[in-house]
RNA sequence: GCGCCCAUAGCUCAACCGGAUAGAGCAUCCGCCUUCUAAGCGGACGGUUGCAGGUUCGAGUCCUGCUGGGCGCGCCA
């Protein structure tokens, strides 16, 4: 079963070729100018450019090929060869019937199904999210959920930042701070204390807010003071090396944080399918730089072990990837290779998605260059999806009004507060019991936060305004969830009243828009697929949940004489499981009363 | 210095291999609740797509140069 844009594809291309000309021309678009048709075909243009010839003779040559076609309505040639399609009513109210009857709404699974693993989120030991989090966890679990939706088998890792030089940072400021820390961790490493009082004692003394504190003013003097750096960095080689106190207090750090990524990504509806951490690798590194230095890759460089990936034509020299450092710790790079190794004897993707910062388009390129070179990856198979950061209304990266990076979980609760505060002012949910109350208000503000984010394509750095949340008002998540909460609200009273749905027939022009946006869905959740891009199906769900609307002022449904209003419920009906089908692929949940 | 990305309405963003009249939302103004939820619907206003060239029947989209902004460039992740 196909979407209409692809079945008049067919036909189009197949007068194309009737007429001597390639099908592929027959490439069959919506409309530019719906006042005019649903759909266009260009290909007369290039064609007669190609023959050079008069296009709109071109074109009056095809249009002869598509007489008898009982699904067009109307086919006409307007300026310089476009061609117009209009369909039948008959037409659209049999594709509407379709989509009705198809469990996935209108949406084609992928031909070929590949193994894909979406690496996203980046959550950091010791550190809690904050806002630029929200991008890589939201693009990254919508990305997950669109390629799993259209066939693929797919896996979402975390992976965790939790076994660099930033651990050893933190291991020498906390125990320079506390010295009940620091004795049980010399004792721990001396063999002279049980682990079980050690750790009682890290409970006691370190708590998440800690680390927060500490690890910035430690980074700081890290950048500027090079003993305090080197020291870290020794400390990071130890705990690499399993120094017993080093490694008890690197796994509190570990638990703490747990705590609060759990109740974040919980907030957010996020879910992965592995919790995996760079420190989970670490086993595979020391064989791995083996292998490596046994093909002759790695080269000895100011003290530290690198592969070079530089290659003939590049504009520039790209650096190297630093496999061991000079105090012989694993770097950035050499856990993500070694993640590569990890995945493919795990999992054993065709591919892998990294949705990460675009601002690390470098490190990915020379970790996938030197994963090819040493023979873990196949070109293409490993691609990175980047996103832009997350700005003020100044232009700069988003900081709170103090100047401070805000926690993702302050967002998550400041956008609830104004989701509940709308809620009363409305006089909505004063039926509802205070649970599902709160839950509709959470609701609200996760679709205002995650739509918000995901309308704009992922590529480009955008302004979040927090002042423009509190509106809820037109192009917002809570628009579209305004829009599924109204249709649910009119199924809930047909049932009441005994109406059932029946079969589709149109006849208005706003039910014609209504099937063409429900016929457009494929092409959207192909594009999002495609670009790795969920701003591709967020705009068909709006255009989607706009449509519905005009359709709601234009087409009352219970009022309607019976026949009508079944095929309307129905209409209706398959609106609303398209529009949760596809804000579930945006990660948002759609309440049954706001 | 080298490299990558971006520049579209007052603001925030779209725009399907290069196609017709560049679309939404916000803001401003005007209408619409005795009919299924007004977080809604209709209408008006708003553009030399940063600048200058080029390719093309046709350019926001491709090429060159310039201006302005963001980011990256070896032992942080």
């Amino acid at each position: 079963m196909s979407d209409l844009k692809r079945g008049l594809s067919e036909a189009v291309g197949t007068a194309f070729a009737a007429a001597g000309l390639p099908a592929e021309l027959g490439r069959v678009t919506p409309s530019d100018r719906p006042d005019l048709a649903d759909f266009q075909c260009n290909g007369a243009l290039p064609a007669a450019k190609r023959a050079r010839r008069n296009p709109r003779e071109v074109a009056a040559e095809v249009v002869a090929g598509l007489a008898g076609d009982t699904r067009l309505a109307g086919v006409e040639i307007a300026g310089p060869g476009f061609i117009n399609l209009k369909l039948s009513d008959a037409a659209l109210s049999q594709r509407a019937r379709e989509i009705a009857a198809d469990p996935r709404l209108g949406a084609e699974p992928v031909a070929a199904p590949r193994r894909v693993l979406v690496d996203y989120g980046g959550p950091n030991v010791a550190k809690p999210m904050h806002v630029g989090h929200l991008r890589a966890s939201i693009i990254g679990e919508s990305i997950k959920r669109i390629y799993r939706f259209r066939g693929d088998t797919v896996v979402g890792d975390a992976h965790f930042g939790d076994w660099g030089y930033q651990m050893g940072l933190l291991i020498g400021a906390v125990t320079d701070e506390k010295p009940a820390v620091k004795q049980a961790v010399d004792a721990l490493n001396a063999g002279e204390a049980v682990e079980a009082e050690a750790l009682a004692t890290f409970e006691r003394e370190v708590s998440l807010a800690d680390l927060d504190r500490l690890y910035p003013e430690a980074a700081a003097r890290g950048k500027s003071e090079p003993d305090y750096r080197d020291r870290a960095r020794r400390l990071t080689a130890e705990l690499q090396a399993r120094k017993a106190g080093h490694f008890a207090l690197w796994g509190h750090f570990a638990k703490v944080t747990q705590v609060a990524l759990e109740r974040d990504f919980h907030a957010l509806g996020v879910d992965f399918d592995l919790w995996k951490g760079e420190s989970d690798v670490d086993e595979l590194i020391a064989p791995m730089v083996e292998e490596l230095d046994a093909k002759g890759l790695l080269v000895d460089d100011q003290g530290a072990r690198i592969i070079r990936v530089t290659r003939q034509g590049d504009k520039r020299e790209l650096p190297p990837l630093l496999v061991v450092s000079s105090e012989g710790s694993a770097m950035y790079g050499t856990t993500d290779l070694a993640t590569i190794v990890d995945r493919n004897a795990t999992f054993g993707p065709d591919q892998v998605l990294y949705v990460v910062d675009q601002r690390q388009a470098d490190h990915f390129e020379i970790v996938f260059r030197a994963a090819q070179i040493a023979g873990y990856a196949a070109e293409g198979q490993l691609e990175h999806v980047g996103f832009g950061t997350m700005n003020g209304t100044d232009g700069k990266p988003f900081k709170t009004r103090e100047g401070g990076v805000l926690k993702l979980n302050d967002m998550i609760v400041m956008t609830r507060d104004k989701a509940r505060e709308r809620l009363h002012e409305a006089g909505l949910g004063a039926e509802l019991d205070p649970e599902a109350f709160e839950e509709t208000a959470h609701k609200v503000a996760v679709a205002a936060l995650k739509f918000a984010d995901l309308q704009n394509f992922r590529g480009t750095s955008y302004v979040f305004d927090l002042d423009r949340f509190s509106s809820f008002e037109g192009k917002t998540g809570p628009y579209l969830l305004y829009q599924a909460v109204r249709v649910k609200s009119i199924l809930r009273r047909a049932a009441d009243e005994g109406v059932e749905a029946g079969e589709i027939t149109i006849s208005e022009p706003a039910e014609r828009d209504l099937v063409l946006l429900l016929d457009a869905f494929d092409q959207a959740l192909a594009d999002a697929y495609d670009k790795k891009a969920p701003n591709f199906l967020a705009e068909h769900a709006y255009k989607l949940a706009q449509t519905f609307s005009k359709f709601y002022a234009a087409c009352p449904i219970m009022t309607a004489e019976p026949t009508v209003r079944a095929s309307r419920l129905a209409l209706a009906q398959t609106t609303l499981r398209q529009l949760e089908q596809a804000l579930d692929l945006l990660g948002i949940e759609a309440p049954d009363r706001m």
